[in-house]
DNA sequence: GACCGGGTGTTACCTCGGGTAACATCGAGG
DNA sequence: CCTCGATGTTACCCGAGGTAACACCCGGTC
């Protein structure tokens, strides 16, 4: 999984440039400039406009190669044949693990730049509207939402997405459990134990003894 | 944080320098450059630099004035004293019809351009972090969640936080339904709707899944 | 051998946007 | 009068995306 499908045959050199434009993003994250990854390359700019046409299309390719291993992984966890709440958790996971493991390239994926006025709002970059699109179909096929599906597929594929997107990040900047914890409140949150668990009572509440709800991490509990 | 509160009083020029920034933003997005404003300003470059230090500091003036705006509303309908169901409905509404009134403007605030890799990967635009932070207080304080609060409070202020992002701007860009439903559909997923919904049969005879191509957005049926 | 075409490479340049230095102006007030 | 502070200007620097024009090598072909 570390090593996603890249077709180093066919164009060899376009490959090796990409290889050093990879270096390069590892290292300075999703700014690097065209000089840098030429340097890097052991060339000059004009070869890569070459290749490249632009700088989009330089960041395209070096996206493409990267979203083909998370979309494989991503897509075979939604296909897996678990219990739902099991592959939603092993989803997130996947996920996770990924950005995880090297988060530069995958801020690339996550967050480009802009710099491409031409397709108005798109918030979602590429690599995510795809998987959005993915979690999308995943809910067609395998829940019954009666009549709201085509309507509540989408919008889920996108929120779920951004939500996971969200938390990610935050997760990856801030560390503020381990992974599996993480996994857990997020499928927790879809799982409606926000709005089934108790309300507190209005503001000042006397430091009464300890209200022990049942809720564990570990324990997710069905209504 | 430090003076959120943007009086028009006080400093007049700088009032009336953010006022043409926000012309120039409103009129061609977050993209806008500072030539632009400047000239939009009737004045040039430098002026705005002594206001405002580096675009960074213009677009974070400007930021915090609509921020102000959005944040207090979000703040009040987190705090209304509503059936959760209701309450969560009704700032997810407060959300959408604030990014549906000025799109361009809350493009600003959502999707800054990064510019600013000081701050590492923090994925969220401050507008929205600080909308995070807020639903983190709100759920704090107002749902019972045991020992588990303090990390799914924050994880779940995030998520929920990048759920609606994602969401609105897809339904802002399709608009795929009225704003009343799209509330109802994140509401539900949050309410477990995707958890509690039955499960379809099995596919019938899935064709191998070799071919993968980036196909359309709309994508009416597949064979 | 001469000729050609395509892939690889270079230097040098253009444009544009963020950012700055240095100079000019004007009104208030000792 | 002369300074102070705010407002304004022109002219410039720098870095990054992007391009033109030229040079080289190599394999094929008459």
């Amino acid at each position: 999984m570390s090593t996603p499908a890249a077709a180093p045959a066919g164009e060899p050199r376009r490959e090796q440039l990409l290889n050093a434009a990879d270096r390069v993003v590892q290292r300075e994250g999703p700014g690097a400039s065209m000089n840098a990854i030429a340097a890097e390359a052991g060339i000059t700019k004009p070869i890569l406009y070459r290749h490249f046409g632009d700088r989009n299309g330089l960041i395209a390719a070096l996206t493409e190669r990267h979203t083909a291993g998370l979309l494989e992984t991503v897509r075979a966890a939604l296909s897996e044949p678990l219990e739902r709440r099991d592959q939603v958790e092993h989803v997130i996971d996947t996920y996770l693990a990924a950005i995880e493991s090297r988060p530069q390239v995958y801020r690339l994926l996550t967050h480009p730049e802009p710099g491409d006025p031409t397709g108005a709002g798109n918030a979602l970059a590429p690599a995510l509207k795809q998987i959005a699109e993915e979690i999308t179909r995943a809910v067609q096929t395998q829940v019954d939402l009666g009549a709201d599906t085509p309507l509540l597929s989408e919008a889920w594929g996108r929120a779920i997405t951004g939500m996971v997107l969200a938390a990610g990040d935050w997760w990856l900047d801030q560390r503020p459990c381990p992974r599996p914890r993480m996994v857990q409140a997020l499928a927790d949150l879809l799982w409606g134990r926000l709005a089934a668990a108790a309300a507190l009572p209005p503001v000042v509440a006397p430091p009464a003894p300890g209200p022990e709800d049942a809720a564990g991490p570990t324990t997710p509990e069905e209504t």
